[in-house]
DNA sequence: CTGTTAGCGCCTTCAC
DNA sequence: GTGAAGGCGCTAACAG
């Protein structure tokens, strides 16, 4: 090593030494500039650069009670619909000196409580959950905890505390009224196995009126999942006219497939998605899809957090964010 | 709200009274239980339960110095070539009890330094840099904070501490080697404005002996973004026989884009990618690309960090986990 | 405006 | 095997 690595990190006492102040003074200096006078803030000042200060934040955190830190949890990373809510909220959070403590439940209700716990036993001042908290147990705990928690990305008319997302049912309703209105009789569907993904499957049968093909597939989908589903799908019934997806990644595998199989969508099969994904208004034919604004709700998560942080109480604590069907050419015929 | 909002969450010290034990063999049931007796560890456990204690771990890593939590920078959240890394980081992680803080740059030499700082002041057990820390301050801060530090995908001849990643000059190089082996004369390249792609770009160019035309797009690069690029390829010359892209998203736009102008890939122009990403394999065509195995970094990033959080110092401190080629139908005509 | 006095909740060191 | 001190680095109260 070139320098000699970490004698001792200098602490607050050292800078209040070096600007021959009291300890809270140097404190006060950092932390509550304002009530400080000029002189005194300008030695501290200098005093931390000389020793190279960097303040150790969970010591302070532990008598203020406030650690600066917010934990978020998805269900897993590679999920990309929940990637611009988690990035938005990371960067909402930095901002104003807030870091994100990652955790992941893999759609496991034992991962989601050890996640869980392990989150508060690092005190954050918030939580927000990609969609609802499953484990009642996890329920409990947080509600005693005291911690705000923002659940987003779904709906319930029973929140922990605070949530941010739209009904998945009515997105399956909207869904289903799309096509209905087209005139499409035989749809199929490919749909993730998680919770918001079965909302949004029943949502679009009760508005169908009657059950219709559907194939199953782990969350999160793929690509090669959809091109499967495409292939089971017509196994079940060859003469289907589209194919609704529980996200736009199977959504594009069903193009591809069809591509490979010589259907021409949307004339021979419709195909919609849901998420919009970036790729999603390029591919071609572009897909259908349904909007949802993740990055705006990564932004008002952070928000109301930080609202409770600073002892507010906003009302009221359930935020329907709404959702929006595109239509694009992969339903669009001409 | 339901339950009396956390009159005062339970310490450890309520659990010792509930237990009838003092606070120190309290503390040692749950932290070291091999050292107490099996009667004592059973009533504090009972304890535990009753008062639903959950340890604060902030305080506990202020006196043992391990906050058992580890930092992780990515330049932006949804670039997807870290994805990958970053799950199985957090996995491999929360698998030993530390969890995973997250950072952003944005590719910004600034706020890399203010992550970092940001994060240093959260007494990390280590730090995981997706990328190469780019700012000699932070550099500087970061070897005499004495904190583990692990930089992936790049490599480098004076880490600074310890990396896990590949060269991307003999990414390029083996691009190069690989299309003028097909005989292929006239190339494009598509590659994103960041450090790396600027390496593999490089690589191929040492390797192809002459300039290419060549447009950047901002990282990380889109479907949209690729499909322009190839129009304004296409505009610099007309006959291109192949385009090399820094990334699969931009292949991919490469693809369609193709696609719409009735080219076909990859008689009329043959497509490489970077990343290896999940829908590569399934495009028709399926596309060559570069493999790189991104969740093994995660976990070695891992183990890493946790062996030095043991004590250990493991020796070579730069791992080289190499890349491959695969070769796929976009280049390859049958 | 500045300093003194107490801890925050836990873990380490030393006694017993 | 257990317990009694002391302190990690910092910040809320109070005083001056």
């Amino acid at each position: 090593m070139n320098t000699p690595s970490s004698p001792k990190a200098a602490t607050l006492h050292d800078v209040a030494r070096a600007a021959g102040v009291s300890l809270v003074t140097a404190s006060r200096a950092l932390g509550n500039p304002g009530i400080v006078s000029e002189k005194t803030r300008a030695r501290v000042q200098q005093a931390v650069e000389a020793t190279g200060y960097i303040p150790n934040l969970l010591a302070g955190g532990l008598k203020s009670k406030r650690s600066r830190m917010v934990a978020g949890v998805v269900p897993a990373l590679a999920v990309s619909q929940f990637l611009p809510t988690v990035q938005a909220l990371t960067a909402a959070l930095a901002e104003q000196g807030y870091q994100l403590l990652l955790g992941q439940t893999f759609y496991d209700v034992r991962r989601e409580e050890e996640v869980l716990n392990a989150m508060i036993s690092r005190q954050p001042d918030g939580i927000v959950m990609m969609g609802l908290v499953q484990s009642a147990r996890a329920r409990e705990r947080l509600a005693k905890s005291g911690i705000p928690v923002v659940e987003t990305w779904d709906f319930s008319d029973r929140p922990l505390d605070m949530v941010i997302g739209f009904s998945h049912l009515k997105v399956g309703s909207a869904l289903a009224g799309y096509f209905l209105s087209k005139g499409i009789e035989r749809v199929g569907m490919a749909t993730g196995n998680d919770h918001r993904a079965r909302q949004r499957r029943e949502g679009f049968l009760a508005a169908w009126g009657r059950d219709v093909p559907t194939v199953t597939v782990p969350s999160p989908g793929s690509l090669e999942l959809g091109r499967q589903a495409l292939g089971q799908l017509l196994a079940q019934q060859s003469d289907l006219q589209a194919v609704v997806c529980s996200s736009d990644m199977l959504a594009h595998g069903i193009l591809v497939e069809a591509q490979a199989r010589g259907l021409r969508v949307p004339t021979d099969l419709a195909v919609s998605g849901f998420g919009n994904a970036d790729f999603a208004a390029h591919l071609l034919p572009a897909l259908t899809t349904v909007h949802v604004d993740g990055a705006e709700i990564g932004r008002q998560a952070a928000a109301l957090i930080l609202q409770r942080c600073h002892g507010q109480h906003p009302e009221p604590s359930a935020f329907d964010i709404g959702f929006e069907l595109i239509e694009r050419a992969s339903t669009a015929p001409r």
